[in-house]
Parts: C-alpha cells; sequence; structure tokens
DNA sequence: GTGGTCTAGACCACG
DNA sequence: GTGGTCTAGACCACT
C-alpha cells in the first residue's frame, strides 16, 4: 500500500491518510479482506507518530471501511462497493436536501450556496497540490 | 401575520407554518417581542386544526424562535438575529465540507453535485406553489 | 443435499439457501471440498429461479463457504470450521458487550433485554416453519 | 459537572466520561444546550490527560450527544431524549436479531448466549465498583 | 508480533 | 479563552 503524505498541506494528516485510503478501497486497489500495514508500520514509514495512523484507522473502521482486530491487525471490510457509493450519492443528496431546508427559512440565495461550494471545493484542490 | 397554507403539498401543515413564521422574522416582517395571534386565532383564521397551529408554536418555540407565556399569549423571542443568521452559513458551510470529503475519495464529480443541487432545490420550490 | 424452500417465510429465498448450507457445513453434513449441486440442478430441483440460487451462491463464496470455479462447479471452502464458530463467537460476544455499553447509559434492565431476546428468538423460530 | 473516575477499573477511563455524561444527559443532570466543562478543565479537575477527555468528547459528538465548536466549547446536543431512548432499543433489537441471525446458521444454543451475556454483564458491573 | 489506552507537552486556528 | 492536531514514548492485553 502506497501512502503519499504531504506536511504543508492544510488537511490534517490523518485525514489525508483516511482519504489515500478510502480511494484505494473503491478503486479496488485495496481489496475485500486484505490486511492493512500495522499501525506502526506504515507510521515509521511515513515517518509520522503512530497515534496518527491510530486516530485515521479509528475512523476509518468507524465508518465501516475497514475492521480491527486486537493483536491481529486491520483489514479491508468485506463491503460491496457499489452500496459504499450508494451510500455516498445518499449522504450528499442528504446534505443536500438539509441545506435547502436552511434557504427556505432563510433570505440565503441558491447562487451564494453554490458560489461558496465553488470557494470551498477550491480550496481543498490547492490544498492537495501542496 | 399571514400564512398561506397548500393542503396539496408534501411539506406538513405545521412545517409550512413553521417556515413562514421563521422567514418572517429573519426578514423583519415580524420583529421582536411582537406578539402572535394566539393559536385558536390563527387556527380560526387558516381553517385548519388548534393542534395542528399547536403543533407549529411548540416547536418554534423548542427552536427558540417564539416564546409562549401562559394565559398571555406567544412573542417573537429576543433572539440576536445575526446569530441566527451566522448559524445558518455555518451549518450550510458544514455541509458543503462534508460533501467535498466524500467528492474527495469517490469518482462523483463537482457538476453532479451542483446538477444535483438545482434539481433538488427545484423540485422543493415546485412543492412549495403546490 | 437437501434444501428445503418455504414461499411464505419473510425470509428471503436465497437467504433461505445459505443458512441452511451454512449450518449444514458448519455441521459436517457437508464436508471440506465436497461439491456442490450446479446451480442449475439445484434451481430446477426447488423449482425456484437460477437467478435467485445464483445470488445464494455467490454470497456463500463472497462469505468464504464455498468457492466457485468456473466451468467446475462451487465447492464447499476448506476454510477451517473451528475459525468459522470461533469467529461467530466472537461476533456474538461483540455484539452482547455493545448491549452491555448501552444498558449502563440507560434506564433499561438486562431482564427486558433478555425478554426481548427470547421473543425475538421465537419469531424467528416460527418464521422458519412458515 | 460530576464525573468520577476510577483508575482500578477495566473500563477505559473515556468510556467511563462517555457512560457518565451520557447517564447525566439522559436523566436531565445535563440539559439540552448547556455547556460542558472545556477539556482542558475537566482534564485538569480529574487530574488525567488532556487527550483522553477528547477522546471521551469526540465520540460523544460522533454519536450525537454533543455538540463541539472550535474556540467555543462543547455543549449538550438538542436532541429529543424520547429519541435517544428508541435509538437504544432499536440498536439493541438491532445487534440481538445480528446474534440471532448467527444462531440461525450455527450449532450454538440460545441459552449459551444467555449464559455469556450474565456472565459478561456480571463482569462490568465488578468492575464499575472497584 | 498486533492493537488499546494514556500521558505531558507542543503548536496552530478560531473567537 | 476555546478546540484541533501531532508527537514520542509508555504500559497493557490479545494472538
Amino acid at each position: 500500500m502506497k501512502i503519499i503524505i504531504s506536511n504543508n498541506s492544510d488537511i490534517p494528516i490523518y485525514e489525508q491518510i483516511k482519504l489515500q485510503i478510502i480511494k484505494q478501497i473503491l478503486n479496488n486497489e485495496l481489496i475485500e479482506n486484505e490486511i492493512l500495514p500495522s499501525i506502526r508500520l506504515l507510521a515509521q514509514d511515513i515517518k509520522i507518530s503512530v497515534m496518527t495512523v491510530k486516530k485515521a484507522y479509528d475512523e476509518l473502521e468507524q465508518e465501516g471501511y475497514i475492521v480491527t482486530r486486537q493483536g491481529k491487525g486491520s483489514y479491508v471490510a468485506s463491503k460491496n462497493l457499489e452500496l459504499i457509493r450508494e451510500e455516498q450519492q445518499k449522504q450528499i443528496e442528504d446534505y443536500l436536501t438539509k441545506i435547502i431546508d436552511i434557504l427556505q427559512s432563510s433570505d440565503i440565495k441558491k447562487e451564494e450556496v453554490i458560489e461558496l461550494f465553488n470557494y470551498l471545493y477550491g480550496d481543498d484542490k490547492n490544498e492537495e497540490c501542496n
């Protein structure tokens, strides 16, 4: 498994790890039940603290992407990729619906939201390049 | 105070009442400490059940927009409107950030999200007109 | 191999097939590397769609109970049965621990849980008999 | 807010904090939107590391009991208590259903599960008294 | 070997 | 002031 960390990015290290592992799972570069590097090994590998890797793995487990067994290691969860994609779609729809709910009881305009979205999105894209 | 109810809408009547009152508060059409029509009066006015109006008022109170004094009536809460707007802005930003997080670990495109947003937004607008 | 299907059950047919095959594997009625009836044969036998049997076999393979070789058929996986039992035990222990966690921060009583367990268990038993 | 920690307990400190805060929320000792002690203050108060309190608060937020705003502090979430109780009930039912699913494809007996449940439950009760 | 918990202290960002 | 992140190293429990 290959993880590349940028220390200059505004995205926290544990978040960078999470994003890359999720992407690899969705792209089948990491396949179901495959074992992940141990937290100590990965920490040593990318020269960061064990705790930081642990935080990334903890959240990945909480979100259902991997399972961790004490004394054994962490494994890619055996979860249908289609399901993950569907969940992501549904979650985006949920968030958009909540935003629209707010718009309906405020004077914020649709266009302002899209503008903000583009702004935030651009930010993150640039950060990734640092 | 003017409330318009649509019986054909998918939005529950108490929710329609809430949304319109909140909008009027945020637009300063209803100002702080102004008294609202009594539950019975409003129910009679828009020809719906007293219970439905009560539910709307209860939730508005619970969400801090109005205060109700037994035997005296309901009043627009003296909550800082700027605070409400700020909270709404922040919440929208939160949701957008979460959406962007998802985008970064998937192959869903920014444009698809905006398209979906416009689609959902249009839907709700139409519902409101029913 | 013997599979009995109930069309009146609330459990989907493919799930009924899965449960019965797993039970037979765990009880050594189906032994390691034993060949399973072909999808078409089993479908014809129990008078259901080939797709339904395929779904059951697919999930059994995905869960590691059987292996399917294209053009050759499906076989009971040579997975250590002790391991499966241990995993099941551990999973039950996990779930019970989570239930106990909830109990500790609520006023729900241990006895209520056992009662609910007996109730749910009875339900499923009855469903199986449909 | 009062939190009592036992260093001799087998329950992790962050878990003890979580359990006590959840209990206080459910008992209305902590009410909606009430501010919680800052992580630093609570850590100092009960003489543990800031990180340990943070882990407890993080998980409480993830489970929807509290909300945390950077630079402002942590607050009891404005969530209906009835809803929390219902969720807990539902979750227990879910776990029991999963256990029963496992039982149906194994030779583990219902009684063994209840015995294990009583055993685990007793364990935790004793730990609490340490 | 593996992960699980905890510490004491650092520096940054938000308000 | 608040929380958010990260570190380097400790000790324990499970496999």
